[in-house]
RNA sequence: UGAGUAAGCCGGAUGGCCGCGGCGGGUGUUUUGCCCGACGAGGAAAGUCCGGGCUGCAUAGGGCAAGGGUGCCGGGUAACUCCCGGUAGAGGCGACUCUAAGGACAGUGCAACAGAAAUAGACUACUGCAUAUAUGUGCAGUACAGGUGGAAAGGUGAGGUAAAAGCUCACCGGCGGUAAGGCGACUUAUCGGCCAUGCAAACCCCACUCGCAGCAACACCGACAGGGGCGCCUGCCCGGCAUAUGCCCCGAAGGGUGGCUUGAGCAAUGCAGAAAUGCAUUGCCUAGAUAGAUGGUCAUCUGAUACAGAACCCGGCUUACAGGCUUGCUCAUACC
């Protein structure tokens, strides 16, 4: 499964409302994937997480290398965070990460 | 006006910018793309508790047994444990609500504690007789009163008696017969005798009913490896025909396609019916993702912040839910 291969392998960088783990690929692209656990709520809430972290990076996305395989996991507090702060802390892990351009 | 009761409905709206999903059209060199357009989660999409469709397996005709389910009556439905209407019982002043509501003369079993006694009886008590006599003791009769309990074996009143008792009578309740009404559950009337509790959400009996598994079902196509086999006359030999960079099978990806949305569909009108519902006509096409599409942000309105996200599809049930709306009915108060 791809997702333990980045566990295992990929750099981790933390914020107080996720986890991301990158690693390079060999294709012309970037894939992301996210987890939500069940212990954030029920599939609604889950839904509305997933969707702001989507949202968020895909603004970034014109300004980020390709080539990588990031996976971003949301951590409980996510749930009570505005769309701002999501948007702040992905710029930031992915600075750490220097994963821009 | 307040309190309540029943049924039903809504459950954020509008606009700008940036994005997402499949579909249709256009463009482009095949693909990847680009542009335009309309559409794009719920009343419960949830729990996965019932009933079906659909698919595979089994049986391929019928019966029996085991096991499961259901259980007043009639109707509705594709079907149901669902829905509608009724009957009986219980609750409420009432509108109305609730009920696993067959059978305890087929059999087995249970009824703790308390209480004298729980399917069988006499502790206190009442009455008579005998005896001694402040009053007790013994024998006999009774089951009215007391207390216990969820339940004490019909209830209330009168007669009756030494005191009493369905012992007798009237009314009520229960049981059985007959008659009338009703498709039926049952109701009403009348007659009879005077009557042995509750639990079958204990086993059980009776009646009706039920194959098993599920879309990760199932069908098809299959890259890179890898493995196996060789057609027909013919079971064998001979012989003949056909034939090989071929054909078939297994296996199988970070696979692909179908199943996948036109259906017991929705809306309006009319007819039948007390209702659930059925029939007819006209119109409409209204999500199909596959890591899983509805988001972000700004502005305005507002009291607006609930429960909550389709995953094969329907019919129900159950559970969660901020706030709001409509209609019928009941009770109380005030006014006319």
């Amino acid at each position: 499964m791809l997702f333990k291969r980045l566990y295992y392998r990929g750099k981790r960088q933390h914020s107080p409302i996720l986890v991301m783990h990158s690693m390079p690929n060999r294709l012309s692209c970037n894939r992301l994937g996210i987890t939500v656990s069940k212990k954030l709520g029920k599939a609604v809430k889950r839904n509305k997480v997933r969707r702001r972290i989507y949202e968020a990076f895909r603004l970034y996305e014109p300004v980020l290398k390709v080539g990588h395989d990031i996976v971003i996991v949301a951590k409980q507090k996510a749930l009570l965070s505005e769309f701002g702060q999501y948007y702040n802390e992905i710029g930031g892990v992915l600075k750490r990460a220097n994963l821009f351009k």
